[in-house]
DNA sequence: ATCACTTACGGGTGACGTAAAAATC
DNA sequence: GATTTTTACGTCACCCGTAAGTGAT
């Protein structure tokens, strides 16, 4: 069987035109490349060259066999990088959620149980978590409602509860707990990537507006600045213990501020999940 | 790079099963095996292979690799196979001709200076002749008119005249001469790949009947025993000067039994004809 | 004289085989 | 006890580099 280094020497050789220039591009010496081209030929059984004393040129058998040189040589480096990638994504847990609190329990928990992989996550609706745990874009899905699909597992997970957050003066801030419709009509600072949250919040208080913060850090900030409602649940207080400065939660009792959570995952991953859960 | 005994390694592992079975596959010891599929994982930096004691078994990662090993060595199987015929081809003159009779002149010509080639011969018409011309069927083609194209080179070659061949007792054999219409009606026996001949023959004696045989021998026997007619030319006299016992030949005076030939082949082969011819 | 390829020689890597150990069935 | 994989060790092939040779520009 012909090996690669020599269908790399003779594809060098027919990029470079000469011995020489081959052997330097493939930092070594010329009179391995001259060689190699012999026990090329001898191993085909045919001349791949017409030979004057000092020049050496690709006849047309040699052009065809460069041209399968180039081919191999190709796939074989396309087959590394596969492998690589492939790799990489086995060593990946991208996690899809439709909300950020279930992360911040999660996470955490992983972080102990799961040293060896990378972990990705991503707040997005159901319909894209759903198609992408289909294509191998997540792994695993955090969804508020159950599953019901052969491929998938599909586990009761934590529950989430939502509060309005006020200062001391706030009207509402004497109240030990309040409903959607009592707020309705005020606006709310609100951190951007809160997920499902957000559509209920706005269908349950549609005469409110939502001033809407990429970071979460300037939520708290401009909350107490500005005296302007904001929320929280009781996953984020209890992560996030720090600042309370003056701030109030105030649960809500309606039944849509209530979410339980479940953790879904393909039945092909049920080993390796049942082991980092 | 990876070389190519690793992946058939990998690749006879993948089909066997165990280490074992690999190397008695190809026919190498097992501790080789073992260590080429650990020195393949070092080489790509991944495990193919989860190992216990005593067993050893592909991986995710080891499957795909063991399928890019199988299409990169089936290309290389295909290189082989490819250039072998390339080779095989470049060494071969396949000459085409419109009749038996310039071949039996040519041949012998090529034996000499031709003698590094493999020389195929075939009798077929004119349609066919041109057309393989074209997509390399044929190299060299001897036909009956001269061929006007850009890309062909056409040089006049020998030419040829038919002759009826009789015995004896039959009633033309005190003629000097004859013609087609003379022998119109008579039935001949004909040697089956005479080429346009048979066109010819056919026309311009619409009422005889002509009883082919593959054989050419058989054709001089048959025509001795049964006092039927057959053909010969005067290319077919001067290379077969054996039993004449009691034949004569009868020059057909009729234009069309008068044929010039023409060596017809591509511009790209000039220079290897030209040195043959 | 320089350039390009080939030939000759010595060295070191590494692929292989044999032998033996470890572990499972 | 038989089978399978791994480890250890010695051997030999072969790929490479250096140096010298040949012929052409």
């Amino acid at each position: 069987m012909i090996e690669i280094y020599l269908l790399e020497h003779l594809l060098a050789v027919s990029e470079c035109g000469t011995l020489s220039d081959a052997a330097e591009k493939l930092n070594i010496a010329q009179p391995s490349v001259s060689r190699a081209m012999k026990k090329l030929e001898s191993e085909l059984g045919v001349k791949l060259f017409e030979r004057t004393k000092n020049k050496i040129t690709l006849n047309e058998t040699g052009k065809l066999a460069a041209e399968y040189a180039r081919r191999i040589i190709e796939t074989e480096k396309e087959m590394q990088r596969h492998i690589a990638e492939f790799e990489k994504q086995r060593n990946t847990i991208s996690i899809g959620s439709i909300a950020p609190g279930p992360l911040m329990i999660l996470l955490p928990s992983l972080a102990g149980s799961a040293s060896e992989y990378t972990i990705a996550t991503q707040i997005s609706d159901e319909t894209d978590l759903m198609g992408g745990l289909s294509d191998s874009r997540y792994n695993l899905l955090i969804m508020n409602r159950p599953i019901e699909n052969n491929d998938v597992i599909c586990k009761k997970y934590i529950s989430e509860h939502l509060y309005i957050t006020v200062n001391h003066f706030h009207p509402a801030a004497v109240q030990k707990e309040i409903t959607f419709s009592e707020m309705n009509g005020q606006n709310f600072i609100m951190y951007a990537k809160v997920g499902f949250w957000e559509d209920i919040v706005k269908s349950e208080m549609p005469d409110s507006k939502f001033y809407k913060q990429d970071d979460m850090d300037a939520v708290g900030e401009l909350s107490c600045s500005s005296n302007l409602p904001s929320f929280s649940t009781d996953i984020t207080q209890s992560v996030i213990q720090s600042r309370n400065n003056g701030r109030i939660n105030i649960p809500l009792t309606d039944k849509k501020a209530y979410t339980q959570y479940y953790l879904v995952y393909m039945k092909n991953d049920k080993k390796k999940f049942d082991k980092l859960l």
